[in-house]
DNA sequence: TGATACCTACCTATCGATAGGTAATTAATA
DNA sequence: TATTAATTACCTATCGATAGGTAGGTATCA
């Protein structure tokens, strides 16, 4: 059974994700799980409390799926390979942009809490990445912010046009590079 | 003198890049331009004419500043380079994300009309970088859709670190590898 | 005189947030 | 073990602020 914490968080992210910070209310989310906006002000005092807590569990939900970025066991292809999909995977969730594509473009109208949250998801993020690229020959032609920027790009234009293609075809593109 | 309309105009396309289109209102705008609310809905009735007007705009002074994707006297190099070189004066204008980032990452919550224009942007931009690639030999490892996406990914990243370096460092990569 | 570009004044709907209360569960104590 | 104290998870009702939008008036100028 899902706590109901964890039922405002999910709704949270999917509103957050369809519509931006601004674009989803307290009173939503009330109405998604039938209840009243001040018993969701229980869970999450502030609108900053909710934000701050569905990026870091955003964050931490797509590092754990990740795993390790050094698994002696593991190629870069195939490190890069649990990246893509990753992203893809999300998309695949109600065709919406990455969470902190949505709320990192308007950063500096966010809520500080909110902000440390989605800088902390970039930061990891790209820190998995170098990671994950280090055993790469020098002739492999790829980095971390060029990776990960591709992807939170293409996630954009394939919601703004509403055609997986531009995502599928970015994914392909740099998996084909890291195979070396 | 610049005409109120187009005053309103750059007062909003500032505001939607900074906080998306929920978080500009009709108020601020009136504010900004020390006028009434009501003066604004004379301009725009509604707020979807606003954002269409905003965002044909945009795109209209993107496409103006690229130039001919296909001149004769312009090498494959030299036409990303002016790609490149757009979206770095775009994000340094207020170090804010691409307008239409912004609003293509929650699409489907805009009006219809804005939905439409954001959309004319992106087709647009893609047709002028497959023109712009066409002549390029088959070794070029870049195409289209990969490189928006990744112009548009690094400057949300880079708004989102409040750090330049993320974009920076991609726009090299884009115009390293142009280079055949 | 009629169009243009504003204004005042207002409406309805919604926002995040708070005060104060209630039933049910759990923990601590006599 | 029975009673009391706290805690959890909601509720109703309301606040001040703000949202987009409108009706009708006014000053300016061709």
């Amino acid at each position: 059974m899902i706590s109901k914490r964890d039922q405002i968080l999910d709704i949270a992210e999917r509103g957050y994700r369809q519509g931006g910070f601004a674009g989803l209310s307290f009173r939503d989310i009330a109405a998604a799980l039938d209840m009243k906006s001040a018993s969701v002000h229980y869970h999450f005092p502030h609108k900053e409390d909710l934000g701050k807590a569905v990026v870091e569990r955003y964050t931490d939900n797509l590092l754990d799926n990740l795993g390790a970025p050094d698994a002696a066991d593991d190629s870069v292809k195939i490190r890069l390979a649990r990246l893509v999909e990753a992203y893809r995977a999300a998309y695949a969730e109600g065709e919406s942009s990455c969470l902190c594509a949505v709320l990192g473009s308007v950063s500096p109208q966010l809520p500080p809490a909110v902000q440390e949250a989605v800088n902390s998801y970039f930061t990891r993020l790209v820190t998995w990445t170098e990671t994950a690229l280090a055993e790469a020959p020098p002739s492999t032609n790829l980095n971390a912010a060029h990776i990960i920027s591709a992807l939170q790009g293409a996630m954009i234009l394939s919601v703004a046009m509403g055609d997986a293609r531009y995502l599928d075809e970015v994914a392909e593109d740099l998996t084909k590079k890291s195979g070396v």
